[in-house]
DNA sequence: TATGATTTTGCAAACGCTTACAAAATAAAG
DNA sequence: CTTTATTTTGTAAGCGTTTGCAAAATCATA
């Protein structure tokens, strides 16, 4: 086991103590911005960190029951754009504070989540944010008892005392279904995602809401229950069209799953839009460059990022703070996937 | 700075060493699988540590002179489809390990990369992944005097002494370029990337490379510097249309471009593919469904993820292995946007 | 100027682990 | 059954910080 070469650049505080004319506690002080402190020995001590290069031990600071500066992120995979997208509003709100980022994807390794969660609140990291947690009771119940600051990203917790940022689920299926019925689709078939995810049901409860709304009543026969992937997107316009009074619009939990409609769509010979409208939700990237432009729901992925982020950042500097729930507005994009059924042309 | 909340669930080495009966040093040694442990004891350790439910603190480990299990990733951001994908590689690569990724994004912040590199190197990290590293010698000469290791992704870099992974760009782009001239193409424009990065000089020469073997000249009109985004393939484009002799396909250095290039053609009335051929660089997920289905050189960037973990999770086990330069094989993706010039038909 | 209150400083003890080194136990050899 | 070589075990000393506590220095007050 190599130790770690010795090097010039290990400068620690005892270095800087000398250097500075001053104890090592005084540096540490300094450090960490604390008070009792002369300003001129401070401003010794600033100049002498600079002169030699100081750069604090991360590991050392948290062992003797300091900061770590990292903070945690569960995920399941990194696979999907979804989480690169939120990631990318993670590291924006960080960009500002001297944190960083350690990637845990849950994923792999069968161990079981306490050991993670062991990891992580032992010093790894100050704090937790999870997106979309599964089956995350288990370690919540352990993060909460230890009040150990976390953020839960799209999933809205069986407790009211997590912390969590997450979209108007329902609001935005509601919104898009109304935006087809005001065309005058009033058969609009429904693809749902994975329905042991809230976020799922959601989406379905606003798609029911809207026809509901509207006086059109809730057809079984119409929703197909998907699981976010592409094929059961395809399987489930297959499943929808050969309906005998078929669906003029599909709506589909998410856009992923709108390529599959797409797909299953033209290999039965319809055109979109004019035989069929499509509708989508998250826009992804790609949404906006397939042929035709989906017309989307958008959710503002990376904006979940940095405002989760930045709970997080205030919960670990005072983590009695009152829980915070932020549900950011989603947005319908309308792109050249939908148009008025040809009943009502 | 509130000291974090102990737990009966804080145990130590030294509580696995109680309830086994041994000392804490051997438990330390059954931890770190070392030699000269009586089987029966080692199998007591590990009863207890299962039976107490021990995880270790990294932290302490590390600052011990052991292991962080921690790799670090220095990239510059995580934006766009490029780096995501490579994340994806390493993480499947680290999932069989007990390794954790930190992820550094060096856009942010304005502190010098030596003091990254001080950071990385002073046990919050085993090892370095530098994807597409910019500007890089100035830590990688620190890197290296360190013996600290660390694999290049996508850098082919001044020294012979660097441990990288890449792909072939030059082949990938002689395959394309070869394929349009193949077709019958004799007038093909080149928009190449960022040319400080050596990966775009590398495409611009098996591109050059592939005329001259046809017997066809390399007339510099017909080559564009774009920088990889998407602007600069449209702006190029519309240069390379509006030459006297304009080219009858045009490859760009990445897809990004290829669809500024679509845009671009698009605009000036053509269509694509009868009247000018497109190619592209990468194959990012969108490449396979804008319309019409973009040609273009495969980089597999996930496998890059994970050969370069391999490399780096070896070398971390034995830094003197002998440096590992490996280029992966592109491929060209034919789909939907090329085919022979109208002269050819 | 002396006294007490207050601010500033430094020492020392953790934090949880790794690893020389020495001591103890065991095995091998005579 | 010694004596020596070898394996196993334990003790102690760090690793680079933070922080409680007491000592030292400074300030305010009488």
């Amino acid at each position: 086991m190599a130790r770690k070469t010795p090097s010039p650049h290990d400068i620690t505080i005892f270095d800087v103590a000398r250097e500075a004319g001053v104890s090592y506690a005084t540096v540490s002080r300094v450090i960490n911005n604390k008070d009792h402190v002369r300003p001129e020995k401070r401003e010794a001590v600033i100049h002498a960190m600079a002169r030699l290069g100081y750069v604090a031990n991360q590991q050392a600071r948290s062992l003797a029951g300091g900061r770590s500066h990292v903070i945690g992120l569960l995920v399941k995979d990194m696979g999907h754009a979804y989480a690169g997208e939120i990631v990318r509003g993670i590291d924006e709100a960080l960009a500002t504070q001297q944190y960083d980022l350690l990637l845990y994807t849950t994923h792999r390794r069968a161990i079981k989540e306490t050991t993670y969660v062991s990891m992580i609140t032992r010093g790894m990291a100050d704090g937790l944010l999870l997106i979309l947690a599964h089956h995350a009771e288990v370690y919540l119940a352990s993060l909460r008892q230890r009040q150990f600051p976390y953020v839960l990203i799209d999933y809205q917790g069986v407790s009211t005392s997590d912390n969590a940022v997450g979209a108007t689920n329902w609001q935005g299926a509601y919104d898009a279904t109304q935006y087809l019925i005001d065309m005058g689709h009033t058969r609009i078939g429904f693809i749902t995602g994975n329905i042991e995810i809230q976020v799922s049901t959601d989406r379905l409860d606003g798609y029911c809401a809207a026809l509901t709304d509207y006086g059109i009543m809730v057809d079984p026969h119409l929703i197909y229950h998907g699981d976010y992937m592409r094929t059961e997107g395809f399987m489930g316009t297959q499943t929808l069209l050969a309906l005998a009074h078929p669906p003029t619009a599909i709506f589909a939990s998410n856009d992923e799953m709108a390529f599959g409609v797409i797909e299953a769509s033209r290999e039965c010979g319809l055109h979109i839009p004019d035989d069929i409208s499509v509708i989508g939700f998250d826009d992804i990237p790609r949404s906006a460059v397939v042929h035709p432009a989906l017309t989307t729901v958008r959710q503002p992925l990376a904006q979940m990022g940095r405002e989760s982020t930045n709970i997080l950042l205030k919960l670990i500097d005072c983590p009695t703070l009152p829980v915070e729930q932020k549900m950011l507005p989603t947005e319908l994009v309308v792109r050249h996937s939908c148009q008025a059924p040809k009943s009502h042309q």
